[in-house]
DNA sequence: CAATAATGAATGAGCATTCATTTAACAAAA
DNA sequence: TTTTGTTAAATGAATGCTCATTCATTATTG
């Protein structure tokens, strides 16, 4: 009946405690046997709910981290000018990782890994966050509020790679600080840069 | 006689076996009879070079990662003013890493995972990055071509996590393209932002 | 002939996965 | 309400495979 196990109370029982252990241990250092633990389950039940222990990173890529992005396209949507929509991207982005430490450790370590089952899983979630950056800007310029002359396709790593970094550091410092009140200041750097106006020109 | 194996050309042949097959499928997926295979060598001879698997990863950042970082800031002393500074640090950055795909492979997987013997050797490299582009903006504000109103903490993260993403895509379109050719750019970026300046002060 | 280096088969530990068995859930019959 | 039968869910010990590591043996060097 219940083939859907995403319905399932154990299933997301199971689902969490592997998030745990895999973020306190990494993937391939964690055992069915930990996990199983964690979630107060025997080792066999785990294989009621997953086919086996890469599907448990799998449904974390699709299930849980997929939710998370596919909010950020709707908070966007509520802003109108290009400027509140970034802020209010790298906003909702800080926000949601603050919310679940875990996965933000989990996505952190895994994401660069070569689990060649998940690939497909990542490349979409950051080409949509890609393309949703590349939204914003190309707005920005038709309100001139960004600059006409610039490579997008750098201008969308730039960005990324910087809210990825000031997340990677809030993780490794053990989450110990607000990472929501960075935004802002982030987005200023987006915009204005490091440099004097005057000087930075030549 | 040869305690020091770093003086061994078989040391080499078999760290550099061990960086290519790291590269193509992770620490922990690799096994010695792979990287044996790779440099040609008996499974058993990795074991007078190496105590461990683990640690050829070690000797990966203590010595290989290690002589790239320390090279940056030789490069960047040649240079006088903060902003050129910058952008020698980014070029040569790039330089190191386009010369080395497979380091740079290794290096982008291996330093997200958590590894407990490397934790030392990764944090002492970043924080040597992080203050190299500490000082770098220090200088450019006594020399008024950087902003005053900087959160430093904040910079040194949003300039090493952007450079990272850059790389970060060149690794993995395998390379296909010149890396250092978007030095200049990014620069550009980080010094100018990418809000226009009559509106982004709003 | 040492002494040193290299070999690769053998060892054993660790762990994902399976499956025979047990337990729980529920319904129909008494 | 209790009894009994049926199905579904959960268990955890047993299996078997994959390696890292060792070490007795062989080759190389000088």
């Amino acid at each position: 009946m219940s083939k859907n196990h995403k319905n399932n109370d154990k299933y997301h029982r199971i689902l969490d405690a592997a998030i745990k252990v895999f973020a306190d241990q990494g993937f391939h250092t964690s055992t069915i046997a930990q996990i199983a633990r964690e979630a107060g389950v025997a080792d066999g039940t785990i294989y009621l709910y997953f086919k086996n222990k890469q599907d448990i990173l799998f449904q974390f890529f699709a299930y849980k981290t997929r939710l998370v992005f596919d909010n950020f396209k709707n908070a966007v949507e509520k802003e109108k000018n290009a400027i509140d929509k970034l802020k209010c991207l790298i906003r909702t982005h800080f926000e949601e990782f603050q919310r679940d430490r875990k996965m933000a450790e989990v996505y952190r370590m895994e994401t660069r890994q070569c689990h060649r089952l998940m690939e497909t899983q990542i490349k979409e979630m950051t080409k949509m966050y890609l393309d949703l950056i590349a939204a914003i800007v190309e707005q920005g310029q038709q309100e001139a509020s960004m600059r006409q002359d610039l490579y997008l396709v750098l201008v969308k790593r730039f960005i990324l790679g910087a809210v990825e970094e000031v997340i990677n550091v809030w993780v490794i410092s053990g989450g110990r600080y607000d990472l929501v009140s960075q935004a802002d200041p982030l987005v200023d750097l987006f915009l204005k840069g490091i440099g004097c106006q005057e000087i930075s020109d030549q």
